[in-house]
DNA sequence: GTGTATGCAAACTGTTTGCATGGAC
DNA sequence: GTCCATGCAAACAGTTTGCATACAC
């Protein structure tokens, strides 16, 4: 299936599409997984060691994360985890696979409370991130 | 009420209990609300600028967290959140007032998927943070 | 031609660690 | 007396920013 356009111009939404941003919007999809931006960085370079530093990794990603080509679904090792998302229109979350990162999206456990109360308290916001084993690594022992 | 046990013996567990980690452990209890490390240690020298070295503050809030006399509920501005929690026997998460740092326990909204499965993933681990308003913000327009 | 993205390096922030000293037990 | 906690500072990782140059539009 192809679902992406990594020519840009969704990643980036109005942003100016270049060769650096081309190339990170097409690996962030290819990675197929949650990554930390460190892992982009070193997947881009896989693909071309003289572009994208990761300065601009980062740049990029913050242009992707704001056009919602991509969401942030949790973390790991106080790095933010990142991962292609198409599904930008209907509230959900994400499962991560602690084995081999990725990820399957997971209803909102919040239907009553999602901008309700709790304990008095008006909620604006919430936070759900799942971790576990994916059908992959549960069957296989954890491997990739 | 006096529910905390400040002279140190609930706060670190088994671990030594120092004049620094005493008050420290005071001091988190004391605050009655969510804060950061920083915020924390900020507060001890409030109190006694010749104790609590950062470094100090940061082991002594590990010590408090691997006893279950702190929890961490959140995240602000990249730092980590902690709080103050009594009931460490019962699973549950939090919410957090983003105009004061107030917290509330909140019901564990996964009761099915906790342990369980999600788009054929075995969920291990799961993190829920609620962020809002607590009642006294919401009806004051949002100051302490 | 204008303005944004790039790349490099320095700066920043939250957090951790090494090491010698002091204090809890 | 032994071992852990302290304090200071340096080290570290993730992330952000300044600035001159290159390129998309």
């Amino acid at each position: 299936m192809r679902t992406d356009d990594t020519s840009g111009r969704t990643a980036y939404g109005s942003g100016r599409v270049t060769a650096p941003r081309r190339l990170i919007a097409s690996t962030a999809s290819q990675l197929n997984r949650a990554f930390t931006i460190d892992e982009l960085a070193d997947a881009v370079r896989d693909t071309d060691p003289r572009h994208a530093a990761t300065a601009t990794v980062y740049r990029a990603v913050a242009a992707m994360e704001a056009s919602g080509f991509l969401v942030r679904v949790g973390q790991r090792d106080g790095a933010t985890l990142f991962a292609r998302c198409g599904d930008s229109a209907r509230h959900h979350h994400h499962v991560v696979c602690d084995s081999c990162g990725k990820i399957a999206h997971a209803a909102c456990p919040l239907p009553e409370v999602e901008s309700g109360h709790t304990a008095g308290f008006i909620i604006t916001r919430h936070e759900v991130t799942l971790y576990g084993l994916c059908p992959a690594c549960a069957a296989g022992g954890g491997s990739d």
